[in-house]
DNA sequence: ATGAAAGCGCTAACAT
DNA sequence: ATGTTAGCGCTTTCAT
């Protein structure tokens, strides 16, 4: 039953009486087509269930309409929304999306990048942290003349980003927390090689220096982003003598870990104990109490960053090249039934 | 500081003093190459930093070198994982992944895969459920030439597929409830239109059987695989006269809700409502207390899957054309603080 | 506004 | 064992 072979532009172009290069051009959408050559070709080329090979064009272009999405074991929600967003852009502009995994600690990581960009031929990376905070890469890339958007960079930035104020919803939800009537708040640090669990801390260290209060050793905890860690943290806390009556965990799975070691000595949640998160992955809802946290749009910042590569891709201008340029999305404070005021 | 262009085959050619057909030789494995010039060739591609241009290779020759992976809203950790597992594969094989997101109860989704192939050219795909389910799919995408392998397929099978014994997995859990004393097990339904439904219901129907126990219409509760449809369903399972003391719900997240419902009650688990799910997503060890489950190894399943599409692709054959072949992995039972001996 | 012709960088016959 | 020669199906000058 399958076809002879596919329509190639030369039948489309015979179709509808026309040489190949105006049917090009309807393709492309360029100028200096008539009105009426342009439907006979659109017509003939819908007849004749004609799709361009994307293999020639990307031979015969200068582009590959491929791009490629850096990340180093992020969590699958994360993983999965950042895609969604990316492919939507994808879609409608007729690209496609490459993955690339890697690891973010390996030293050969900037040179294996160019080299995977080289052989695959993308146009252009989207970078999920931590990878695009490795020191050093973004100038390579750029060096290497490979056009790039990083999602959620830290620190001084150069190019194209897209991010929230992670440092400002850290602030809002400690604030959130001091305004219930919580005094000693502990905290659980992400991942110390991430740059946003640096931009977090601030956040929760500038609320309580603007509440008066100092920030006690003994209520910082260093975590890794992972539940276990979460456990390790939430025992060192809580073994504390004066014991925080609220921990705010710098994500989501870290803050599940919270939970799970206040219920496992006997302490209520909230009543005894409010724990607060960060993401909003779905974990959040499904926690016994569902958990308050922060929202980031993950999907939206992927869409919105490969807008932002598209643009810069066209604009024919190299990343580095221009002013650095971050947007900010809006982040959502949700309050679920994990936070209360103290007893 | 952009390379002036990339190498091509003939600039390797030229460096190694031989014609562009025996690079294209030692590049593609073929034989008839003295080990000699092999080397000769190799050494001047790696001196010159070639990568061959995946776009003239796939206009030549007769395949994408692209596969791509048809999937309607799994859990994210089902589709990182499956990723992770067919881009294993593509990796060592050369190949591209492209993803598709799809909805599998669109009439025409049959219609708009067929065209998305014809569009994006890939060699293959892999349908993950419910989409490899969906009736009259696999014989429009046969008819059309297209490869494909499906994920977790259930009913008549034709083609290629990688599963778990879903039903044997349904029932070993069950069976294992009944070992701990337990009498009333409800059971939550998972998504009617979904293949595994039906196959996890006859796990559990048939263990309860064995037991010579009937299986009453108030034990059956209708989910959709989700958060909410598994608070529903413990809401209508728990207010019955002769309350359960186990209840066994198709997949995690459900099962999750269960937990949440239950806790809402004032019921404890496991003491006085042991809970089990299906699947063993993160969320599994994040809810308190530990979910026990099933584990399904999808990332094994996504690779090995993609290896049979692969084979199926280069032995020329098309999937209809040769015996059903449906690969069965093994699953583990986790067992965990969920579960418990009724009192 | 439209067309002719020359590649893009490979693979695939077909030599040799 | 190796080389020659056509394409693959587009985009891109450059004509007209």
């Amino acid at each position: 039953m399958t076809e002879g072979r596919q329509a190639t532009i030369k039948d489309v172009a015979k179709g509808a009486g026309v040489s190949i290069k105006t049917v090009s051009r309807v393709l492309n959408d360029e100028p200096n087509v008539r009105p009426a050559t342009r439907e006979r070709v659109l017509a003939a080329a819908k007849g004749l269930d004609y799709f361009p090979n994307p293999a020639a064009r990307r031979l015969a272009g200068r582009r590959s309409y491929l791009i490629a999405l850096a990340y180093d074991n992020p969590s699958p929600s994360y993983l999965a929304d950042v895609i969604e967003g990316i492919m939507e852009v994808c879609r409608s502009d007729g690209y496609f999306l490459a993955l690339h995994g890697c690891d973010f600690t390996a030293p050969s990581l900037a040179r294996e990048m160019v080299n995977a960009v080289r052989e695959s031929r993308v146009d252009g990376l989207v970078l999920t942290p931590p990878v695009g905070d490795v020191a050093g890469l973004c100038e390579t890339l750029s060096d290497a003349g490979i056009h790039y958007v990083r999602l959620a960079p830290s620190g001084p930035t150069k190019g194209l980003g897209v991010s929230i104020n992670d440092r400002q919803a850290a602030f809002d939800m400690t604030e959130y927390l001091l305004e219930l009537g919580h005094r000693r708040i502990g905290f659980v640090q992400g991942h110390p090689r991430h740059g946003t669990s640096r931009l977090r801390e601030e956040g929760y260290r500038a609320a309580l220096e603007r509440y008066g209060l100092e920030v006690e050793p003994a209520l910082l905890s260093q975590g890794w982003y992972t539940l276990e860690s979460g456990i390790e943290a939430a025992r060192a806390l809580l073994r504390a003598d004066a014991r925080p009556t609220a921990i705010f965990a710098s994500n989501d799975d870290m803050a599940a870990g919270v939970i799970q070691e206040a219920l496992r000595r006997g302490l209520r949640v909230p009543e005894d104990l409010s724990v607060a998160g960060f993401d909003d992955v779905p974990i959040a809802r499904m926690l016994s109490p569902r958990l308050t946290t922060i929202r980031q749009p993950v999907q939206a910042m992927g869409k919105r960053a490969t807008e932002l590569l598209f643009e810069n891709l066209s604009s024919g201008e190299h990343v580095s090249t221009q002013a650095d340029r971050v947007e900010l999305l809006d982040y959502r404070m949700l309050v679920r039934p994990s936070t209360a005021a103290p007893r």
